[in-house]
Formats: C-alpha cells, structure tokens, sequence
DNA sequence: AAGTAGTTTAGAATGATTTTAAAGTAAATA
DNA sequence: TATTTACTTTAAAATCATTCTAAACTACTT
C-alpha cells in the first residue's frame, strides 16, 4: 500500500510532510525511535523539516494508531513502528530496544485487577545487561 | 531502624535534609512519588528544602538503594520505596501505580536472550482503564 | 581546633517538547 | 474553476522538569 493510501486511511490530511514520513517509516521494517532520529532521517533522505512539524506528525501518527510510544526506553519520547501487541527486551545502559512477539510471552499468573478497573493490556520488559 | 542508622547504613552523611526526606519516605509504606509531591510533603511536614536538594537527596538514595525509579508512569520522574523486585499495575490516565508482588506474576515461556547479553530482571505492567 | 570533602541553596542554564501566530495548503463549496 | 474554510507548517518564543554553578555551610577526619 502507498503512503498516501495509509494516511488517507487513518483519516488525515496527505500533506507533503507525512508523506515523508510515512514513506519512511511505514516501509515494514521495526523501528524505534525519537523525534530527533527522524528529523536526520529526513535531512539524510534530502528533505526539510521543521522540529515542530516532525513532532506535530508523530502526535497525529500516534492518535491514529500508525505508529506507537514506548514510555521506558529513554527519557526523551521513543516511538515504534510495531503496532502489534508485542513485548520489549531493554538494554538500561543505551535504551536500545529489541521486540518480543506477544506469544514469545506467555504468563501463567495473572494477579486479580483492582475494583473499579479492567485489564488493558500487559507488557513484559526484559532488562538486558552486555555480558562481560 | 532509625533514619539516621538507615541513612549511615546505606554510607550517606546524615544531613538535616536528608534525615527529614528518610523520616518522610522509609516509614515502611509502599509509595510511588514524584520529586514535587515530596517537596509537598515536606512543607507540609513544617520543614523547608529547595527543589535542587530534593532532587539531589532523591538521587543519592537511589544510587544506594534506599529506592528506585519507575520510567513509565508519568513523563516526570517517579519514584518508588518498595525496594524490592516488584511488578506494577498502570493507570495510564492519571499515571497511579500499583504495586504487584513478585510472585504473583509467573511467567511460562520466556524468550531467548539476544547475543551478547544477560537477563538483567523482567518488569510486567498491567495497564488498567477504569471500567464505565 | 583546623582542615577537607561533601552538601545545600538560589538562581541560572539546559534541553525536550509545546505553544504562538502568521503564512501556506488541502478539501469543501459555490 | 474560483472562493471559502479548516487544517497544517514554520520560526521563534515559551514552558517546565531537571541539572548545573558557585558561594556559603556542615559533617567528618586529623
Ligand atoms: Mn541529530
Ligand atoms: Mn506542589
Ligand atoms: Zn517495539
Ligand atoms: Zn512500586
């Protein structure tokens, strides 16, 4: 699918920006990154782009269900390309993030929800330290 | 254990301020907390401390493991009293842990480890919604 | 008691993200 | 197609949590 088809579909505005984007993250692959990553991304594929406006696009990319956030990587926002429910191994010391299928996963416990709440989802973190 | 002795213990000087935050925090209750909400507390506990030490007492305790940090509740920095390895059930909304004891969460499967590292802890969350 | 290293503080600096408001563009309407 | 409307982009300023700076203070050592 075109670019310009998935943002249509998501129900936003093809401008030239999001095509950029889209054309660059949307390609399959699975990628996790920040605001800044993309911007160089753009810069290297020969585009311009405002910090503002990248920000501005994964926002919306966001609210639409494009692509994700991942909240426990780094401390500035790092978002993914993975929209499955899926897992993350996590190496503290750089924030690099690998992806764990859901059904790598399997919990045999679950504890019972508090009242008054639902279950919306659960998340396996694996901390990784180098080895030696 | 007094706070002074928990403070000499873990081989930080007991200062004024961090005697008043230890009063404040190792009290035995589970919190999860930001550097604000302890400031808070502080003055309402009639004490004064600038910001810039809070964060300053917050960050020595955690290097010696009088507490810990949780990356993804809030965008500003949470910390945590309970010590030990625990899991946490998430309030995206309004970002409210809690706590879930180690051992009610089993995990059946879980998946290799990428080259070159070790397992360094595995953290679930259980994200919650409120339900109506 | 004197010396040294570590700590607190107000205020400045930092840096990621958001806001502002003006100019530009896509979609809707005539 | 021309006009209108709503949305988007942008540079620059603002925000805000956190860190840094450097001077005054304090805990510990000798
Ligand atoms: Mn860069
Ligand atoms: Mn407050
Ligand atoms: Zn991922
Ligand atoms: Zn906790």
């Amino acid at each position: 699918m075109k670019s310009l088809e998935k943002i249509r579909n998501a129900g936003l505005r093809p401008t030239k920006q999001r095509l950029v984007i889209a054309d660059i993250l949307l390609d399959g692959q699975n990628r996790h990154f920040t605001a800044e990553d993309l911007q160089d991304e753009i810069s290297s594929s020969g585009n311009y782009m405002s910090i503002g406006t990248v920000y501005n696009c994964l926002k919306k990319f966001r609210e639409c269900g494009l692509i994700k956030q991942v909240k426990y990587s780094k401390d500035t926002a790092v978002f993914d390309t993975n929209t499955n429910h899926h897992h993350h191994f996590l190496d503290e010391e750089t924030g690099q993030l690998i992806d764990i299928d859901n059904n790598k996963v399997i919990l045999k416990n679950i504890p019972e929800i508090p009242n008054g709440f639902i279950n919306n989802g659960v998340e396996v973190i694996i901390k990784l330290k180098r080895n030696n």
